[in-house]
DNA sequence: CATGAATGAGCTTTCATTCAT
DNA sequence: AATGAATGAAAGCTCATTCAT
């Protein structure tokens, strides 16, 4: 009991401090985010955060780990409230999209960790191999399988389709000026695109 | 007679100073690129840079611009060797591909100041709009329209279509681990998949 | 009964705290013995020890009483087990330097407290006047005092006399290196040395 | 003649940094003497310190080197103004003595170091083996053996003379309080028992 | 009696920048 | 044109201490 509660108030603040983190990242970028910044939004001192968290590195993974799991959840339910594979694709463009435009403090955070964190080493987490860890092009994958499998989808190499679409996905974050375009738009063209490209027979061996 | 050699001097060390910036970058990132790790990579002193840049951001942005010009140059050029949009489009997804795959220290700069530099009222590079700016995206939705005019790609919006390159190419970089694929090949693919997904009749119209 | 109870268990928790103290002191040094680290080494939490303590200085002030104390206690009842001048001379150097060798933890503790140590008017602990306090001092003048009483010493000073022997005991913790030697050979020859010296006529008028 | 300049300038600032890191070791002590504290008492700010040394460490061993340094000089210069064995001893002691009396500030300094500075493996400068290195303890040795083969110094190890009378030096400084003796009569004292210790015939061999 | 949570003060170090030379 | 010297500001982190529970 006693170390439920305790265990509960030390997880409600580390929540914070995530959430104040994800913040600080959207609003200065992760240069300026530092431990004082963080700490001022959320109206704690930074030996607070230093408390709950090993260094600041355990902070950005931690909170690295938070987004890509609230981003996976987000996707992946909206994905598979449908068993057909061509839906599924379509539903996972489009939730892929949605995420980005109903959470663009959170998008722009796992982008500024992302490109920016390093290891120790000095390897970028874009350049880290995933190892097939990655939640979202698993699911990805499966799908483009399990349709070609059906025979619904003409795909020479799964793994180059879902790059494609991920790019695609990826690159709407990136559309400003002149060319805007809403979501679900950008999503539905997305949508058929691909589905053309995976139309014609004749190009489902390697 | 003597500006111009105190011009041309003063060039030269730009470009010096400017390429020890895209190598620091690539070694050890943005963050940890300061003007102590680029001057020690450049052999000359920190004032010196300094005394040839306004402030850290404008050697960033100047570095940015001439990496941005190199790549454009580079993917351009072989771009336009030919004058079929199919085979223009083509050579714009190699050259895209291959810039990455031949310049790796340059495009991990190019990267690493995109998505870590931002203005002074803290909007990232990334978020700019970019008012048509971009040569390649011009190029391309050129490309684009040139062979939706002459009928030979059927395609809905030329801007969305422009995106799902962009990323498609951008993606190139990011493949790691267990799926590695050699650029000719990831090319080779793409190109096919694009071909495929503006071949069919009937979406010519937005 | 009660309060006694407390008393007892309040006793006992401030010798453990005071225990792991001198183990702190010795693992790892003054500078690096913060209560983190001592309440690491006791398994109990920092808080606990500003609960017995008043402070910081307050913890190490009754260590170093306590490492006098057991020092103390060592040295004189060895001392006194014989009557004699001369040897209760050679037992104190004797049981001294054994002191060392056998409780090397206890007397780095020592070493470590008092040369680094200072009151909260920065004088240093070893700087500080004795007031004729010191009980090994005290006893170690009374030996020479009685021996010289007796005929025994000859001896111009017994103060000098016994700041030569107190540092020559010493020194002993000092020795490494090549020239090592073990505690009973190096006391026997210190107090061989220190036996000749007082054995001379003629040197025993201040 | 530029170059000479530069250094000579580095050189006057790091010694005027050294004399400060001194002063603060004597007035507050090895703990808190942070840069902070010794860069008020040298009037610069704390990079400035940073600038000229590596760390705070490197700071303290080439204070300390310097330390020792001058002390060595000071008492050998003193020390082989004469040629006889028994009085170089009588100067060695009289000019060790002289230094702490002379030097209050430095030789708390060196104090404050040696018994509180540890290697980065946590072992005390006090504990470190000294491989015949201290030129002190050298030149004592030489001078007892010189002695011993000059038939003048009757001992049985000359190692251990060596450490007791050390040990009779440095304890001179940890007189205080009521006892209080000048550097002088206590030089006289010591130098008499010791003498007098190594007078007597057949305790020349091991 | 004992602890976890929390803080303000201080630490060492690095930063971008300035300036005299 | 170029540098070494210097600094104020800020970084991440640890400290001893307090307090509610």
């Amino acid at each position: 009991m006693e170390t439920n509660k305790n265990t509960f108030i030390q997880e409600a603040r580390k929540q914070q401090i995530i959430e104040a983190t994800i913040r600080t990242l959207g609003d200065i970028g992760y240069v300026k985010a530092s431990l004082a910044q963080i700490a001022k939004r959320a109206s704690i001192s930074t030996a607070l955060i230093s408390y709950h968290f090993a260094d600041r590195q355990d902070l950005i993974e931690q909170c690295l780990q938070a987004l890509i799991d609230q981003s996976a959840t987000y996707i992946l339910t909206k994905t598979y409230t449908v068993d057909e594979p061509a839906s599924q694709l379509a539903n996972f463009i489009e939730a892929s999209i949605a995420y980005q435009a109903t959470h663009p403090k959170e998008n722009v955070a796992l982008l500024e960790i992302v490109f920016n964190a390093r290891t120790v080493n000095d390897v970028p987490f874009y350049k880290l191999p995933d190892d097939g860890e990655d939640p979202l092009l698993k699911a990805l994958c499966n799908i483009l399988n399990k349709g070609k499998e059906q025979g619904k989808f003409y795909v020479t190499s799964v793994n180059v389709m879902a790059k494609v679409i991920q790019g695609a996905i990826g690159e709407y974050m990136l559309i400003g000026g002149p060319f805007s375009i809403d979501a679900e738009q950008y999503s539905e063209e997305v949508t058929k695109i691909i589905w053309t490209a995976m139309k014609v027979e004749g190009t489902n061996n390697a």
